[in-house]
DNA sequence: ACCTGAACACCGTTCAAGT
DNA sequence: ACCTGAACACCGTTCAAGT
């Protein structure tokens, strides 16, 4: 969907401008999170800060365009998984790349924290993916790998929870998101499950995610 | 102990200033997260902006300030949860109110992911906090109400974990987080308990949390 | 069309001048 | 001792001038 907006009448020099500031702006943001200045990123990609404005004309719309292309990539991941033999095994797999991703880019809770959750770019990808997880959930309850009162949403909000458990430990420890994520995983499981005491959240209350009361 | 230092040879302005902009900064960055700017914060007190740099050299450590108060609280509170008669109650009771605590703090998990999470005081609440859970969890592992495997350094770093889940739905659903507070304590009981993939971070590993590699 | 850097408003932080 | 606001450096964003 990114591929779209270069394709369409764009000169040669701003497509590739365009692709050259998200490559860097994603390298950047992963390495030192979304605290980076944009005249830092716009001089590693070698153009001029007012150039980044034309592209996106907030820094907030640059660190979604980068967001929503992560989730697009783990929704394709596990649109993959779907055929995969052991629906368990798929569903572990699906979480652990999606908690990796968050371990390995710095911006990436950022980002969730704040408005850029409301870009509706970031909103398409993240129903996009919720829809992927659904399935994948449905096979392994199917399965009996996972317990009746879990739902595809909860496991994406589940990604943000493992990896946040692990985060401030992410230097000297790179691995143990894993530990959490294997903690949670067995309290997904029917073995054991009481239940929960809360209700997962409705489609009117999930499209209301991210917004902020202000607006600030 | 934020008390002891305005007890210390301080002039009586000097101390109310003190107390009145940590009360101040503490709302604000409840309500608004970090962002809120200093000089708002010292209007909204009624003091100079050049007061609040005289009582804390950085806006980091005002957040600090604020944070290990807050870690101090729960520390208290698990530390009068030691004598309740159900140690598995009193352990959710504990992480119950660590979760609320964040939930109603917009700032509690921007600090804990940056470099607020490695000023002197903060650390030393944290160590104390999880000494605390230390405590409770072993009451409740005992009680068999917990897996051997499971520390209480873990219980605080599920803490941030639950909050993390709801976080996204804060204001539409306010509640959420005991859905995913319940999902993770299922997780930590005995019951269909499976080997956890990484082991829990040694104290060393501890020691390391949070200090960023760049140190920007 | 697109690129660029100077210009603007805002924010964290410092400091000389006040009491 | 402590308070204060003007001054500084930096950052996101805008825009007039260039190609």
């Amino acid at each position: 969907m990114t591929d779209t907006a270069e394709r369409r009448g764009m000169r040669a020099d701003a497509a590739r401008n365009r692709r050259l500031l998200l490559d860097t702006a994603a390298a950047a943001f992963a390495e030192h999170g979304m605290e980076v200045s944009i005249a830092q990123i716009a001089a590693r990609a070698g153009i001029g800060k007012g150039t980044v404005f034309r592209h996106f004309p907030t820094k907030q719309r640059l660190a979604a365009a980068i967001l929503s292309d992560q989730l697009d990539r783990l929704a394709a991941a596990g649109t993959a998984l779907l055929d995969a033999a052991d629906p368990e095994a798929a569903l572990v797999e699906f979480m652990t790349i999606g908690v990796e991703l968050q371990i390995r880019d710095r911006s990436f809770c950022q980002a969730a924290t704040t408005d850029v959750r409301a870009d509706p770019e970031v909103r398409a990808a993240g129903d996009h993916l919720t829809e992927v997880a659904e399935a994948l959930t449905d096979r392994a309850r199917r399965h009996g790998a996972v317990r009746a009162d879990v739902v595809g949403y909860d496991i994406v909000l589940l990604l943000g929870a493992a990896a946040q458990a692990a985060a401030p430990l992410r230097e000297a420890v790179p691995d143990l998101w894993r530990r959490y994520l294997g903690l949670i995983f067995d309290g997904m499981r029917p073995e054991g499950a009481r239940p929960l005491p809360h209700p997962t959240p409705t489609d009117a209350q999930r499209a209301a995610a991210g917004r902020s009361p202000t607006g600030r």
